[in-house]
DNA sequence: CGCAGGGTTGAGCGCTCTCAATATAAGTGG
DNA sequence: CCACTTATATTGAGAGCGCTCAACCCTGCG
């Protein structure tokens, strides 16, 4: 029988030769702050990042009211936001893969939520007050700082209306598909791969129970839809998701009978 | 009987005496894009601003898939974002009154979704070349800008903390709060004002089903925790839904006992 | 080997949806 | 100004999806 890594076992080994690189050598430079900028602006850019920030499983990256000091980066592994409700519980608002940039909700001071390692991961870290004395000398900086938080406002809308009317298995379709292709634009497997995230994360995150989450990755799997085997996921009938997600009553069974009509 | 005034009548009161102002007499720039700038600087601000721009009720501000030029705000009046989604049917994702800004969603080249106006609105329109050309002069613009924006990513993800856990009458609690506290901030009444959006447009965007709305609406009625004229609204018990916003379960009836437990 | 955390599955119930009818207000044209 | 149409809102009845509670399984780890 195969050895099969564990979670931190497989994030380890991007971890490693993804280390101290400099900005214009990094692999996710088309997705973050550097794209679209010149080489001499970059190595300025380069200078003010601190790298290297190291993270294990369930540790926070920031806390719930810290101070806002910097945005984060995601060099490897990920991590998901969580907003503080009343009780203790926590909802999921946010997962972040690698290239992906949080701490945009906090400019204004604090930050609203707390940002938590779902793996071994890496960040970087680029204080805002040098990013900002930055943006102002260099107009293609600002201009993709506005673009990143205008892609964060799409996301957070995207979910909006994802929460907003769908069932367990179209959100769920949903998900996985989101999930899928941004797996695929960093050159990963998008039809095979590892959550990092627990069925109680998806659910917060989905506003569906955690047993919902769990009968539905059941359903799939029965409907041929899915392989599952707790966190590894397999599709296998990707255009069945992607028909469920944009809605199309083709699926078998009805799935728009309790869509509300606006 | 008094002469009730119908929606439009009521917002042509402020249309007409605010309109063509400069943004130093405006009484917005608190709220705006000024805010925290010289007063040199508000001049050139100024400028590059067109202003006047009217809406009548119905009137599209500018339509999905239309091409990215100005960042707009509400002079007065309001207006609503939506999703085109599926079979034609819209989702509401955001409710926009005086002195708020709406398009950093399209930052990145084409407007996600459409903004409508609600009632008879007035809007300034800041074209974004000219904005974003400002801003990297002027320090202080550019960190106005990002707090807004961020401000916009604060506000999104409300609405999916709301999504993601909550009953209709804590939706609709929630709602009426966030509703009634930016009256305040705009100096109107918070306890007695008028709904500019239907109840399907509240239900769009709370995620319910009209009825239901309309239903929760006359279950406070019968608690006497509002008083209920079709969009006219009054709150009488504003501590009774502050406390079912916050979770606490002194509210009579367990509130919480259909809330997921993540 | 036993324990803990995460995941799965089953049973039953309740909130909210759907469908439907009616009421009220707003808008339109003669 | 009034009849007509349309949009919006309210209310009722019934059904179903997803939640709650509960038991059990699996995996990893000390």
């Amino acid at each position: 029988m195969a050895y099969i890594m564990n979670r931190d076992e497989r994030s380890k080994i991007i971890n490693l030769q993804e280390l101290k690189v400099s900005c214009s050598d990094c692999s996710l430079h088309q997705l973050c702050l550097p794209k679209m900028i010149s080489k001499e602006d970059m190595h300025t850019l380069n200078n003010i990042i601190v790298r290297g920030k190291s993270l294990k499983r369930g540790e926070l990256l920031f806390n719930f009211n810290d101070t806002f000091r910097s945005i984060y980066v995601v060099r490897s592994g990920s991590l998901k936001t969580v907003y503080a409700k009343e009780d203790g519980i926590e909802q999921v608002i946010g997962f972040y893969l690698a290239g992906e940039l949080l701490g945009f909700d906090a400019i204004n001071g604090y930050h609203p939520c707390s940002a938590k390692a779902l793996e071994t991961s890496n960040v970087c870290e680029v204080p805002f007050e040098h990013l900002e004395a930055l943006s102002a000398r260099m107009p293609s900086l600002q201009h993709q700082l506005l673009r990143l938080m205008s892609k964060e406002i799409n996301t957070d809308q995207n979910v909006m209306v994802l929460l907003g009317k769908k069932n367990a298995e179209v959100r769920l379709a949903s998900y996985l598909l989101s999930i899928s292709s941004r797996y695929q634009q960093r050159g990963f497997f998008s039809q095979d791969f590892y959550l990092s995230m627990s069925r109680s994360d998806i659910g917060s995150y989905l506003g569906l129970a955690v047993e919902t989450v769990s009968r539905t990755f059941s359903l799939f799997q029965e409907q041929d839809v899915l392989m599952v085997e707790r966190r590894h996921i397999i599709i296998k009938d990707r255009d069945y998701l992607q028909r469920l997600a944009n809605g199309s009553d083709e699926c078998g069974a009805d799935v728009n009978k309790n869509v509300r009509e606006y």
